[in-house]
DNA sequence: ATATAAAACTGTTGCGAGCC
DNA sequence: GGCTCGCAACAGTTTTATAT
């Protein structure tokens, strides 16, 4: 779901900006899913992902021989300059700047997704690469985290971000050279955490306070794991496939439709204008209305304000993807695709009150997997009883009320066997006692 | 980047309450 | 008394946060 959207969104996004209720942003979306290890999340978002990179292989094989050639051409280039400099010492200042002209173009770096991703790594691509680009990466700790995302660098890969969100100039400050400011720029971006990353990551406050989740649409996924029986037949399902299918080939198209960019510059996008139809405003006055309303003190959006306030914006983005998506010349965004991009943006809102606010409801889920982790790795025995748990377990479950919570969970997710009539656990016998499932 | 202080975690032990 | 169980305490270790 986040895949197909973040897929659609990278591809629309070099040819308009979306109209909302104060002027006109890019359809750029950054997207943030949150799925433990093992939840098959590369594969799924491989599977949306793919018509993207099925796209850019071949070009950036093209673009490795390319610019290999063009080296060549330079070192030439260079030489005969020097030759001509020798023969005709005068002529030089007025033919030098000429010839810098003359010199072709370093080719174009087709990359368009990036998944080790870091800040260097987009600005080196920004500066001489696709104008359009993204930001999809399984593993987006490494972003967040790695890099030693200390003090400055956070503040400014945050602030970067959020720009370019916005719209606004990419800039670029390197010790040792002017800073540099690119405009025109595109990114959309999907980044999945791993819980235990996430949590940090969404309660920086660094983050939190350059605004930066507010951009963000977040997804939190119940887990699916223990639940994820294999069935027979389990291949997707015609419908599906044909779904997927043309999903792909109409990322295809996008692609390989040039984006409309700067007369002096290809590098930059001049995204045109998309607007609203009439009937669409109205549906998205109205949505921001709603949500306007439901953030006074004690609503349901009180707490993510941040959020909250871009949602009108989001769900234009959203309307805008989906019409570029439909259609590449559209005039304007109907009502009837605003409406459904409200309805997704419900959704959203309600996820993200779900994570921003309060701890998720499923804090108890996690904990009980934890336990589980913990019983399969460091306990030594078969068995296990509440008051183990209590008593031996990790720190914070040592409290039979919560070691039987989250045993309770554990057992109905089968994780756990109960064994009638107890069993020796810590050299004694319990009368209620667990079987530890291995697998 | 490193050192240091603070907090969290671990593996034990022991005691008393309630029950048969 | 013999058996479970909940609870507190403790010392040693590991992890984390913070200042330099």
């Amino acid at each position: 779901m986040q895949s197909v959207l973040a897929s659609a969104s990278l591809a629309t996004q070099g040819f308009a900006d979306v109209q909302t209720l104060h002027g006109f942003v890019p359809l750029s979306l950054y997207f943030l899913t949150v799925a433990e290890s093992g939840e098959r999340k590369s594969t799924c978002d491989g599977i949306a992902a793919k018509a993207v990179r099925d796209f850019e292989e071949p070009l950036v094989r093209a673009h490795q021989k390319d610019l290999k050639a063009w080296r060549q051409d330079e070192a030439e280039n260079r030489k005969s300059r020097k030759k001509r400099k020798l023969a005709d010492w005068d002529s030089v200042v007025e033919n030098d700047s000429a010839s810098e002209d003359e010199m072709p173009e370093e080719p174009v770096s087709p990359s368009i997704l990036m998944s080790d991703v870091t800040l260097q790594g987009v600005l080196s691509l920004f500066e001489r690469g696709n104008p359009s680009i993204g930001l999809f990466s399984d593993e987006g700790g490494q972003f967040f985290g790695g890099y030693s995302m200390k003090a400055e660098n956070k503040t400014h890969a945050a602030t970067s971000l959020s720009k370019l969100w916005d719209g606004q100039g990419f800039s670029r400050v390197r010790s040792g050279s002017d800073p540099l400011t690119l405009y025109g720029r595109r990114a959309s971006s999907h980044f999945m955490l791993q819980p235990v990353i996430a949590q940090n990551i969404l309660s920086d406050r660094m983050f939190k306070s350059q605004g930066l989740w507010s951009r963000f649409l977040f997804a939190w996924p119940e887990s699916r794991i223990g639940q994820r029986i294999l069935e027979s037949g389990r291949a997707l399902d015609e419908r599906a496939m044909s779904a997927l299918s043309c999903f792909n080939t109409r990322i295809h198209q996008l692609l390989e439709t040039p984006c409309p960019t700067h007369a002096d510059d290809p590098l930059q996008l001049v995204p045109r204008p998309l607007p609203l139809s009439q009937g669409a405003h109205d549906i998205l006055l109205a949505f921001y209305n709603q949500v306007e309303l439901a953030q006074q003190d004690g609503q349901a959006f009180a707490q993510i304000r941040g959020f909250a306030s871009k949602a009108a914006e989001q769900a234009a983005r959203i309307a805008g993807v989906l019409t570029v998506f439909e259609n590449t010349n559209a005039r304007e965004v109907s009502a009837g695709t605003m409406s459904n991009a409200t309805v997704l943006m419900d959704w959203y809102l309600l996820e993200a009150a779900r994570l921003l606010d309060t701890g998720p409801v499923s804090q108890e889920l996690r904990d009980a997997q934890a336990l589980l982790e913990w019983l399969q790795t460091r306990w030594s025995e078969a068995n296990i009883s509440v008051r183990a748990v209590a008593n031996r377990g990790p720190n914070r479950f040592r409290t039979p009320d919560r070691a039987r919570v989250l045993i309770d969970v554990l057992e109905r997710h089968n994780w756990l066997a109960r064994l009638p009539g107890g069993a020796q656990v810590m050299g004694q016998h319990a009368n209620e006692a667990w079987e530890i499932s291995l697998s």
